[in-house]
DNA sequence: TCTGGGGTCCTAGGACCC
DNA sequence: TCTGGGGTCCTAGGACCC
């Protein structure tokens, strides 16, 4: 698809980054913020951590991850302060919205990032005409500054806006790659993280560069597995994904809460009942969109900062007594007397209520593997008919019947 | 300085089935 | 007595991302 000298055929990837995304959308309910230090997290609290900091917060050297402690330290008057979470999501569904005049092919990232398909418009307009519009929009619509990479494939694409922030507007061509992302540390490839980073600092790869020299390869795949090391080669190399898939996010695999306490767990019965209150809530996502859940999961984690989760697998179900049920017995059969911090109860093994059928769902288990792929292809048939692209989603994660 | 909350993906061993 | 090979599911934990 990237083969040299047939350029045309290229799809060309728009990646939508906001820049500082929930602080835009607190400086538009109090526009008093704007050009302020403030950074968004607990408020009145000294525990936990920032979650985003404005850009003047940043000359200070606040930055997201930050426990909120060391933020006051480097600045004593640093507004802290938190949103609900709808008022984010509200300014997230404009955005996509917006995304929606120009092109069906989104992919969304997260709440603050997508990616988009402009191949056919930029037919008729050039990509960074487009791109500039969308940007300039965002900005002049909403208040909502980001910043957008334009590449053939979506890894390069986000590779792209990172690159210049904020307001940025970045085209990476596949034959730039070793100019523009070689020099770059290695800590800012997508997908090496704080964990791997350090090992291969160690070994004295410290930029992307170090990281691809041939001669480097062998202290490399003593830190990654080749499998993953090829796969990267590949997405510098702009042979790596470059289609969209469109209703990405849009169901999930899992739902969970975890709430970190500003008191210490010890009691069990104090236990039991916060684990119940976590399960209520997430309940109510579970009802709220629909959902059957197959394993039930609880997480803890100690003073010391061990974390455990447990978890046990069922009949599907939405029924409140029985994972409760579920979520006691995991309890007993794992607590340990910890002085706990943080508790959570999540659900995974999911699976949509209409798209269940729970007489189908028990024949359906009784069958052969052919039959099962038989049964499979009709119900497809069916499901695409139904729900168009939607069902393709279902059958990609294999949790339909299984 | 002291570590939030919500997710996804991957790995690996054991159980179990044919 | 010692024990294949392939496949799936379950569980636990880790790395990573925003």
């Amino acid at each position: 698809m990237t083969k040299k000298g047939s350029v045309n055929l290229s799809n060309i990837i728009l990646h939508i980054d906001f820049n500082a995304f929930f602080c835009s959308v607190a400086e538009i309910y109090n526009p008093a913020l704007r050009n302020t230090a403030f950074a968004i997290g607990r408020e009145n609290s000294n525990y936990g951590v920032i979650s985003t900091a404005s850009y003047k917060a940043r000359q200070y050297g606040i930055h997201s991850g930050m426990p909120l402690a060391l933020a006051y330290k480097k600045l004593k008057t640093l507004n802290v302060i938190s949103l609900p979470y709808s008022y984010y999501l509200n300014y997230h569904y404009k955005f996509i919205n917006l995304l929606k005049e120009y092109t069906n092919l989104i992919e969304i990232g997260s709440i603050d990032e997508a990616y988009i398909d402009i191949t056919n418009i930029s037919k008729k307009r050039h990509p960074l005409i487009v791109a500039k519009e969308i940007q300039t929009r965002l900005l002049k619509e909403y208040h909502l500054p980001c910043s957008i990479g334009i590449a053939t494939t979506l890894f390069l694409a986000k590779m792209a806006s990172d690159l210049h922030k904020p307001l940025g507007l970045t085209v990476l061509h596949n034959r730039d790659v070793k100019e523009m992302l070689y020099p770059l540390e290695v800590k800012e490839i997508f997908g090496i993280g704080k964990k791997t980073y350090p090992k291969l600092e160690n070994l004295g790869i410290k930029t992307i560069g170090d990281f691809f020299l041939a001669e480097n390869k062998d202290k490399v795949l003593s830190i990654i597995s080749l499998e993953y090391y090829n796969e990267l080669k590949d997405k510098f190399n702009g042979k790596s994904r470059n289609t969209i898939m469109p209703l990405h996010k849009e169901d999930n695999l899992s739902i969970s809460t975890m709430t970190t306490y500003d008191r210490r767990l010890d009691s069990e019965t104090e236990i039991l009942e916060e684990l119940y209150i976590l399960t209520h809530h997430i309940y109510k996502r579970l009802v709220k969109e629909k959902y059957l859940t197959k394993t039930i999961n609880i997480t803890m984690r100690n003073i010391n900062f061990k974390t455990i989760t447990r978890s046990k697998t069922i009949d599907y179900t939405a029924d409140l007594d029985t994972i409760k049920t579920v979520v006691r017995e995991l309890f007993e059969d794992n607590y340990n007397g910890d002085t706990l911090r943080l508790l959570g109860v999540g659900f995974s093994n999911l699976i949509k209520e209409e798209l269940v059928n729970k007489e189908e769902h028990n024949l359906f288990t009784a069958l052969n593997k052919s039959e099962k792929d038989e049964m499979i292809d009709e119900l497809m048939t069916d499901l695409n008919k139904k729900f168009g692209n939607k069902a393709l989603f279902y059958g990609r994660n294999r949790t339909l019947f299984d």
